[in-house]
DNA sequence: AGCACGCCGACT
DNA sequence: GTCGGCGTGCTC
């Protein structure tokens, strides 16, 4: 007898999710299967994780329904990968298993219910409108009774089929997004009495091997005409996936000359990637050393070997740019991944990774799981960005799956930056990743001035305007030359709020503990204000709702405000916006930058999006409007996140030929980031900073475990949450004393009320290893049993955010 | 997560 | 007296 271990994905975390199934000879490990499951028999979709031969006999065995084909099962590799994430993100089996296999490809499952004959007693109402529903033919998938009378039929119809008056059977439907071509091939001459079908049959001898649409096209056969002659013998039928694909390839391949400093650099990284061995490295280059340059030529080395290549980019957004440099080389044979591609789109790009159609695949963080058949290479591009940790379940980040990958695959795992993540650099410094540096600017490109402009002396004049007198006048310096300027606004701090200048009350969310923020109006002089947590929405109100007095106005400035002081402050420019406003619409994105490109507009107005290495050759002004907000923040992260955006909006001037500068608006002209971050000094910024992480125990000298617990009953978020913490304290005095950790809190989350929902939040230092992962499950397993459904827990490792 | 089983309040 | 509330416990 053949028995499977099949692991279940709908089950939670803290249940059990192994089973053991009778499994017959189609059945191996990997594959996703069917299984009826529970007292109603329901269908489940699971994994089998092992097959084997013993049976107990004391288990009473369920057999496996379906087993779905080795084209859509889980690999060795991806299997181990699911293992991994689930043990080190603490999620469940399922979460990690949708994490790296499309599980939609698979189709959908439902269940049909008939009628057995037997006559049905006098019933209670509700059951017997059900069992009519049934036997009336139309009603008779489970999806469509649910639909049509809500989750309780469930209940009636286990009722009905427990006692033998309706059966079940569950249907597969095959994934809707699956498109096809179908080609036809002449076989052998049979008699007909249509001229078409003869014409067609003619046509097919002719041509060979002939897809549908052109056949109908030129001999005007219909799909049941071809069905007959398939019937007949007379052709034969192949059915061809069709492949989507969602972006143009365009350009032609440049072949660009390495300096020598370039050279010796994908020298070193090709050898690395031949090795035969897993490995590591960091490859740092100053803005304009010409990183891509290296990475291309590594890429080419390892297609060349016949391996595959994964390169990360921190957002979809910066999908295209990437694929302009590398689609003129591998055409075809290059793909992008990442989810705003359509569902069809992106299953069709996994099925082409997986049939090894591919050589490159370029995508954002879950793209850390195309199925390329041999990795050679994992490439992450900018690699310090927030972006590549995950921040719902499974909370994976992008590094440890790069990580995984190479080290099954002997692959390269190469990460990139210009302003490498702390972590990172402590790594190539201590040996763990091997260091290339490219040291020179590439080509004409020289590193711009940087100046700061003090806005204290603007204040101490009376002038509180955003554009200091400073830039204003350098704007308008720019427009005169006519050359082009960009303009960086740090997001944070400039969320347009409403108060009352009377009694000082903030308009609120109603649900979250945060203020409204104002949204401009098409046509109206009135304008909305909206929740960024939640959606919640108001329009602007024209007296205080606290204290009636109608004195209320609009506080702060975001890029709508600025954008009308410059039409002001720099008349007859023309400003580009760039924020998630302007940028909401599919090409939006892509049509703003094209049109900057090509000298449209003198200036280029946005947020972080700006920042990110698009080169204009035009541009000798960046300015950045307010550096401050970035310095502040309560996280130990804030200063390494404000260098890195601070360098990384500098480096986007002088790119071209023409000398850029930079200006820096600040009230902290001295601030030591600034400084460092002007004089372009990552060395300088990481000595200060890697000394600060280990004298206040910060990763890398550490890792952050962050529990968050939610429930809309505040007294039990705050009750559980001290519980919580007495929990691992008592597991460290008892079975886990071998565990050394620091507990901070509980405390209340930074925004405490989000959609009515209360938060808690309780911080640990520790060193994330085996023992470790074992003390958090289990914490986190008795958590879930004590307060089920109440308080929802989630487990974090090294959060963006704390 | 579902779903069944089981034990207490507002209705025919 | 029953329908139905959701607390507890199980699923190969």
């Amino acid at each position: 007898m053949r028995i499977a271990s099949v692991r279940l994905l709908s089950l939670p975390y803290d249940c059990e999710s192994c089973y053991s199934y009778l499994a017959d000879d189609s059945a191996f490990t990997g594959a996703f299967v069917n299984v009826p499951f529970g007292a109603g028999n329901r269908v489940a979709l699971g994994v089998i994780t092992d097959i084997t031969e013993e049976a107990e006999p004391e288990i009473a065995y369920k057999s496996i329904e379906h087993v779905y084909s080795r084209e859509y099962s889980l690999t060795g590799e991806m299997l181990e990968l699911a293992y991994y994430i689930a043990d080190h993100t603490f999620c469940s089996f399922g979460d990690a298993v949708r994490a790296v296999f499309p599980v939609s490809i698979l189709g959908t499952t439902d269940e049909i219910y008939e009628t057995t004959g037997k006559p049905i007693p006098d019933l209670n109402i509700k059951v017997t409108a059900v069992y009519i529903a049934v036997s009336s033919g139309a009603m008779n998938t489970r999806k469509r009774l649910v639909k049509e009378y809500g989750a309780p039929v469930c209940d009636a119809l286990n009722y009905l089929c427990r006692n033998g008056y309706l059966t079940r059977r569950t249907v597969l439907r095959e994934s809707a997004n699956n498109s096809y071509q179908f080609y036809y091939e002449f076989k052998a001459d049979v008699a007909t009495k249509s001229e078409t079908m003869r014409r067609t049959l003619e046509y097919l001898k002719k041509n060979g091997k002939t897809e549908r649409s052109e056949l109908t096209e030129k001999t005007g056969v219909n799909a049941a005409q071809l069905k007959a002659l398939c019937d007949k013998g007379a052709v034969t039928l192949e059915r061809v996936q069709r492949y989507r694909r969602p972006f143009e390839i365009n350009g032609d391949a440049v072949e660009v000359s390495l300096t020598d400093e370039q050279q010796e650099a994908s020298d070193r990284l090709i050898s690395l990637a031949g090795s035969g061995k897993p490995e590591a490295a960091l490859l740092y280059g100053i803005t304009g050393s010409g990183k891509t340059h290296v990475i291309r030529s590594v890429c080419d080395a390892v297609i060349r070997s016949g391996r595959q290549v994964i390169m990360l980019v921190p957002e979809i957004a910066l999908t295209p740019q990437s694929l302009l440099v590398f689609s003129s080389y591998y055409g075809d044979r290059i793909t992008v991944l990442h989810s705003s591609l359509s569902e069809g789109e992106r299953l069709d790009a996994w099925r082409k990774i997986r049939n090894g159609e591919i050589d490159m695949v370029i995508g954002t963080r879950s793209a850390s799981f195309a199925p390329v058949p041999d990795l050679g290479l994992f490439v992450i591009d900018e690699e310090q960005e927030t972006t590549y940790k995950s921040e719902s379940s499974p909370r994976y980040h992008a590094r440890d799956v790069a990580r995984f990958r190479c080290a099954k695959n002997n692959a390269l795992m190469l990460l990139s930056s210009a302003t490498p993540s702390v972590e990172s650099f402590y790594k190539a410094r201590t040996g763990k990743y091997e260091l290339i540096r490219l040291n020179s600017r590439y080509g004409k490109a020289k590193l711009p001035e940087v100046l700061t402009a003090d806005l204290r002396r603007d204040y101490a004049d009376g002038i509180t305007d955003p554009i200091g007198t400073e830039l204003c006048s350098m704007l308008n310096k720019r427009l005169s030359d006519n050359e082009q300027s960009i303009l960086f606004l740090n997001r944070r701090g400039y969320s347009n709020y409403v108060s009352c200048k009377m009694c000082g009350e903030v308009i609120m969310c109603p649900n979250c503990d945060v203020s409204l923020t104002y949204h401009k109006q098409k046509n109206a002089e009135k304008g909305f204000l909206m929740c960024h947590y939640c959606g919640y929405r108001i329009n602007e109100p024209d007296v205080c709702p606290k204290c009636g007095s109608p004195h209320i106005g609009r506080i702060g400035y975001g890029t709508q405000k600025i954008d009308e002081q410059l039409e002001r402050a720099v008349p007859g420019a023309r400003v580009l916006r760039m924020d998630a406003d302007t940028t909401s619409t599919k090409n939006a994105y892509d049509r703003i930058l094209s049109d900057f490109r090509a000298h449209k507009a003198d200036i280029l107005l946005g947020t972080q999006m700006v920042t990110k290495g698009h080169d204009f050759s035009d541009v000798t002004l960046v300015g950045v409007v307010m550096a401050d907000n970035s310095l502040y923040l309560d996280d130990y992260h804030a200063q390494e996140r404000a260098f890195s955006l601070l360098t990384q909006v500098i480096g986007r001037a002088g790119r071209g030929d023409k000398p850029g500068t930079a200006l820096i608006q600040t009230f902290n002209p001295d601030h030591e980031i600034i400084a460092l971050a002007k004089a372009q000094d990552y060395d300088g910024f990481f000595e200060g900073e890697i000394k600060m992480r280990r004298s206040l125990l910060f990763p890398p000298f550490c890792d952050i475990l962050l529990f968050s617990l939610q429930s809309d009953d505040e007294t039990l978020v705050r009750r559980s949450a001290d519980e919580l913490k007495r929990a691992i304290e008592g597991r460290i005095a008892g079975a886990y004393s071998d565990v050394k950790m620091l507990i901070y809190g509980p405390c209340e989350m930074q925004i405490f009320r989000v959609s009515s929902v209360c938060r808690m939040q309780l911080l640990c230092k520790l060193r994330m290893g085996k023992r470790e992962r074992a003390l958090v499950s289990d914490v986190l397993k008795g958590f879930m049993k004590k307060y089920p459904r109440k308080v929802s827990i989630s487990a974090d490792i090294n959060p963006n955010q704390m």
